[in-house]
DNA sequence: TACTTTATTGTTATGTTATATCATAACTTT
DNA sequence: AAAGTTATGATATAACATAACAATAAAGTA
């Protein structure tokens, strides 16, 4: 399976998906979902803005992107990279989110995003430490900043 | 020693390590380390404007702010917090940095942060982590999000 | 089908965070 | 004091994000 037929199968299944939870996945909130399947890294959403119009010739408006954006992250089909002030597709669609909870590793060189299965147990050693000092990890998953392979 | 005696005495050090590194903690430098010094949270570079002219009545551009936060950072005195977008000072200025690397936990309900030291042997965990997806982490310190005591 | 309700998108304005650029002021060094 | 360097002022603009209300499209119901 090459990467169009991957992206194809990527997009179907987050629409029955949200037809299954009676929710819409319309051209819009599609396009944006395309856009960041087809990326290689986090993108900003007036990036996003730029790429519809630049790649698809579809005039969207930043409010429109930042609510397509607000959609996908209700429905697990992206993330905000609160790191970075981008976004990501979720790299569980494919597995329907059936997996350990995850990291994002993140290229401050070229934003070029690594969703990993973070070690539970250091998870849990993480807690405890910030539990000792009378914090509460949130549930959002941790974003480490670094540097990628291709950019060292 | 009260806060205000530990407040002082933190901005004499500052300077003195400044000095001793023929560096100059000028007098807007010095207004920006103090309300940092004095926030018992992170605060941003506009609230960092607000408060010198509320309470110290000088009026600082955010263009100045940013310059000191830029210094204050070169320096060691003061971090930039990306999840958040806020500044803190160093916890460390007294130990004059004689420590461990160190995490910083930030509560995002009221932006309280603490920062602690990241136990040596989980951070290598992470790295070698890290490593095996092919990323280097940077040497800048982790962020974790969470909720803290006082906000739960 | 026509009507009502709700969800989505359009549009405009504004808020927030951050940097670029060029001029001026203040210190240092000689 | 003059020259060189560093810091600050002033203004503009980029980049990221949300608020508010109008218009339209879709879904539900009589």
């Amino acid at each position: 399976m090459d990467d169009a037929d991957q992206l194809n199968k990527n997009i179907e299944l987050s629409e029955k998906y949200c037809q299954e939870k009676g929710e819409r996945l319309t051209k819009k909130r599609k396009l944006v979902l395309r856009i960041l399947l087809s990326s290689q890294k986090a993108i900003s959403a007036y990036e996003l803005v730029d790429d519809c119009k630049k790649n698809y010739g579809e005039v969207i408006s930043a409010m429109t992107v930042y609510r397509a954006l607000e959609f996908l992250q209700s429905q697990g089909l992206a993330h905000r990279l609160e790191l970075a002030n981008k976004y990501v597709a979720c790299s569980h669609i494919v597995c329907r989110h059936q997996h350990k909870p995850s990291q994002f590793l993140i290229c401050n060189q070229c934003s070029r995003v690594e969703e990993v299965d973070v070690d539970v147990s250091m998870l849990k050693g993480l807690r405890e430490v910030t539990n000792r000092t009378g914090f509460h990890l949130s549930d959002s998953p941790l974003e480490l900043s670094g540097v990628c392979n291709k950019c060292i």
